[in-house]
DNA sequence: CAATACCATATCCTATAGGATTTTATTCGG
DNA sequence: CCGAATAAAATCCTATAGGATATGGTATTG
């Protein structure tokens, strides 16, 4: 039959020159749904109708369970059977306790990692990610913050990926995409003391002081966890 | 029409008094991939078939595409358009490093944790799992494998499920698939040392001592790292 | 003999239909 | 007025069918 017309083509433009296989409707269903659960269209608990997807998207049934499926084995979404699908419940503080307490144990270490392996190149791409030039006024406080969080999000990262541990990462970024719900939720207010954390790294870094680097980043967690600590109030 | 007769009831007992909400398809299905996944019935990057599955389960195909998909989030199966599913493939010896690279930073400090909230029970607990009764030879290699590898795993995750960290314990865990797969495929064979690092543990546990629980633990990923090491040669 | 083109098969991908269960609304009785 | 039972609607769950694409073998040609 094959009279829809999906509407959600997504098709990445590949860049790093592999064979250029358009995505299935499966992946792109999978996009589409991860972008309305970052984006809180869906709310942390709300319940996901696949009918009603079924409507949005113009696609049928199954690639949308898949695309579920793929999100549930994430812990993005939860499933009860005969009941249906539902976004994974809020943070609790206690998820939040624990979150802060692995980033303490893997990023200061992390931190000191890429400290050692610093060059001109990467300090200058870890200067561009922490924003500091970003810290004009004037604009309003949604866009604001919304650009903070993409800063600090990359910021980490790249980090990370200085320090070389893949496997480590991505556990983060995982463990990121909850996060960065939770702190949309509660409209975390920026202050320029994280700003003032990122200078501080990135005079480490700039140093190739490791140990310099792994007490910044702890200071910075602390600091960070206790600034959001309010908002389960 | 459902003439069908599946053949796949798992049937969870669920133990903790919960509503007895019998398990989707989709559910059972996911089960019985995953372990064939476990049982290296379909290796490492072995691909896998959905018409397959439909005749060995005797179930259609959404029920396999939802638990497929659910697998390919959880990291286990990996998906390619128009070319399908496939077993992720064996772990590289540089995933294999950042493995213990991130055992060494979260292990250690639950076994701290966990030294300062022992008691009794727990201790006893510990003791079982730990395998100090399984010390019998005679049996036969794989056996022998198989029972060791259990209790490793189970000694682990007690320590970290009193560390108190559900967080860090599901990471672990999650990467602990991967990791037994591994192990699998090089049946790697079991050594008394293990089974002495893992007394040292007990005793610090015994005591109550963090920092002597911290190092012991240290010490036996060292070495649980150094005895795997020759398989990839 | 080697390389290429072509065709058949296998496999994946998507859409649709119908049965099973839960949820919700309505009605009746106390 | 409140609670329980019943009926209807919504939703999920599973099965089947057909189109699209890749893979592998075979034949043909240089």
């Amino acid at each position: 039959m094959q009279t829809r017309t999906p509407t959600i083509h997504t098709e990445a433009p590949d860049t790093s020159g592999f064979i250029p296989r358009s995505n299935s409707l499966a992946g792109s269903v999978y996009e589409a749904i991860f972008a309305q659960l970052m984006a809180l269209k869906i709310p942390p608990g709300a319940r996901i109708n696949v009918d009603h997807l079924v409507r949005e998207l113009n696609v049928s049934q199954t690639p949308i369970r898949e695309a579920l499926g793929r999100l549930e084995g994430e812990g993005l979404v939860v499933k009860t059977h005969l009941i249906g699908y539902s976004a994974a419940p809020q943070i609790a503080r206690r998820r939040f306790d624990e979150l802060y307490q692995l980033r303490l144990l893997l990023e200061p270490d992390s931190a000191a990692r890429a400290a050692l392996s610093m060059d001109d190149e990467k300090l200058a791409t870890l200067r561009e990610a922490a924003g500091v030039m970003g810290r004009r006024d004037g604009t309003d406080e949604r866009l604001r913050y919304s650009t903070f969080a993409r800063q600090d999000a990359m910021f980490h990262d790249c980090i990370l990926a200085y320090a070389g541990n893949e496997l480590i990462r991505e556990t983060l970024n995982h463990q990121h995409t909850h996060f960065h719900i939770f702190r949309l939720m509660f409209h975390s207010r920026v202050t320029e003391e994280a700003l003032d954390e990122h200078e501080a790294l990135l005079t480490a870094f700039a140093a190739g002081d490791a140990s310099a680097a792994e007490k910044a980043m702890r200071v910075h967690l602390e600091h960070s966890r206790d600034r959001l600590l309010p908002a389960f109030d």
